[in-house]
DNA sequence: TGAATAAATAGTAATAGTTACTATTATTAT
DNA sequence: ATAATAATAGTAACTATTACTATTTATTCA
């Protein structure tokens, strides 16, 4: 893959952003340093980041969202607002069944989606362990 | 409320299915049993369903996905195929950084979305309490 | 250096999942 | 039954995302 610039800032400017943007939402951003970026090049290099892992596609309200911050952690979605938080809260620490009016988040539930590669789809990886 | 047949037969029939649809695939399915239901019905019903907690929205891989298994259970979206698979392990018995190819499925990472009400919007469901 | 190459981009059109709208139909209460 | 109104069918509109194409730009290698 070649160098460039437009990826460069994509980059930088989602790391920056505390909030999980959508693809618009930070072409936005981007554009207030490259005022001619494309609309169509913020998605392609988003997906491009993604499948390196530099940043990290995430499928939580209504749009995809993307995140600068790959470390492991979780988000919390407001069913109301529709609002996606970070949470640092672990899975396992967490009673879902309870209202947490204390922390001010009432958790009515999660759900997690692992990733990675099927059995079909992981095949040729399979394969080198043989 | 009131009591509509599409509604029941778009309940019925995604309790039916084993996959995680989408709201036009469910359409396509409705359509068998009533061949005039609109795609905004399907939509609509969907939503209102999601929001009884009678059938869960899954925000995983590109589109929402409809399950009509409301219990707590997991899923695995495969990043090459976009698949979503259910996956029974629960989030703390996974070693994400090790590849289970025994399994047949390759976990890179996982992603915990917890939802319910966040500060701003259970405000009143707080006040039950002081 | 400086062409040759091919990857990446800008700008635009097209795609597709979802929602909004409106006249009509169907459910419920009186 | 009849009134009130929720839900629907059918269609149009909306919008996030992708595809396309001519052009620009990064890299290669002579």
């Amino acid at each position: 893959m070649r160098y460039s610039k437009p990826r460069e800032i994509i980059l930088e400017e989602l790391k920056k952003v505390k909030t999980h943007p959508r693809g618009d939402e930070l072409y936005q951003i981007v554009r207030r340093s490259l005022p001619n970026i494309s609309l169509g090049t913020v998605y392609r290099n988003l997906n491009l980041l993604t499948q390196q892992r530099n940043v990290l596609e995430l499928f939580a309200g209504d749009f995809n969202r993307y995140d600068g911050n790959t470390s492991d952690h979780s988000h919390f979605l407001c069913r109301e607002c529709r609002r996606l938080w970070d949470f640092s809260m672990e899975p396992q620490e967490v009673d879902e069944k309870a209202c947490e009016l204390g922390e001010g988040f009432c958790i009515e539930g999660r759900h997690t989606v692992f990733h990675g590669l099927c059995p079909d789809c992981g095949k040729g990886l399979k394969g080198l362990s043989e």
